[in-house]
DNA sequence: TAGGTCGTCACGCTTGAAGCAT
DNA sequence: ATGCTTCAAGCGTGACGACCTA
């Protein structure tokens, strides 16, 4: 079956219905915003959607971060961490019980009522997905942990996009800011809306054009107040130097590595 | 007044967890 | 136990209307 290879909306962009833009664009959205260039004119410049620049940067400015949200899955209606957690203890105490005795009994401690008691598949699937390895857990718990094989880290409930293990997660707590999302994940696996487009060329040269262009758009855009040769800009308490804001040897769609360090 | 800008929303789409069927 | 279906979440686009500016 020949794969979609995305879309052109109306100013010439590419784009993949129902996935998010790659990082690198959003990123760029962010900081020609910050640059003071109006969200038309980064629309019109990086082809995107005047309501999509509307949107991300909205979001932007509600939350510091520029990742997509978590697509698809649905809220947890029965298998609440609580209830894992339960199931956990369960399985800790007896590892031979069965998936319709935890249930009974998240039922009997009220962990549950009958409404939102999970099925004993949803239970079997706790056991399996979640808890399956539970008993090499322990074993490594109880030795002190083994030298290799590194525990996964614990990803939150309902954590943004699940970027490749070799990638650093943001750390709980630690706010979403541009130079801590880092570009140094990449674009979901198979996924990756330049992979699936094989766009990368094509943002790789739009993305020279960008720079080259938001030069003459920061000299343009009225914002005198920004040296238009090695304007500093902050995103976020993030603070960054040189026009092109990332290492140009950086620049690649999907894969955009920016050097940005926190100014502490 | 015309043209540009901006926020918002419906739409069609993808995605993944929960629940159900086999 | 496994595979399929359902459902709810988010995605970007495109269109609309309100507002702003020359």
């Amino acid at each position: 079956m020949e794969p979609a290879f995305g879309e052109v909306n109306q100013l010439g962009g590419v784009f993949v219905n129902g996935r998010p833009l790659p990082n690198a664009i959003r990123l760029r959205i962010v900081e020609l915003a910050q640059l003071g260039i109006r969200p038309c004119d980064i629309s019109r410049q990086l082809r995107v959607s005047h309501g999509c620049v509307s949107k991300i940067l909205a979001r932007y400015n509600e939350t510091g971060s520029i990742l997509p949200g978590a697509i698809g899955g649905s809220k947890p209606r029965v298998t609440t961490p609580t209830v894992v957690k339960h199931i956990r203890t369960y399985k800790q105490r007896d590892p031979g019980i069965f998936a319709w005795e935890i249930r009974d009994r998240l039922l009997a401690d009220g962990v549950c009522d009958k409404f939102n008691l999970p099925s004993v598949s949803s239970i079997s699937r706790i056991l399996r997905n979640k808890i399956g390895n539970l008993s090499q857990q322990s074993q490594y718990e109880s030795g002190k942990q083994a030298p290799h094989a590194p525990p996964q880290p614990t990803i939150p409930y309902n954590h943004l996009y699940s970027y490749p293990t070799s990638k650093v997660p943001t750390p709980p707590g630690m706010p979403t800011l541009p130079g801590h999302m880092a570009m140094h994940r990449i674009w979901p696996s198979s996924h990756s809306v330049t992979d699936i487009l094989g766009i990368r060329s094509i943002t790789e040269q739009q993305n020279a054009e960008w720079f080259a262009h938001s030069e003459q758009l920061c000299h343009s855009a009225q914002h005198p107040s920004l040296p238009p040769s090695h304007p500093s800009v902050t995103l976020h308490g993030v603070q960054r130097h040189h026009v092109g804001l990332c290492d140009r040897t950086h620049v690649a769609a999907g894969q955009w590595q920016c050097s940005i360090s926190p100014q502490l």
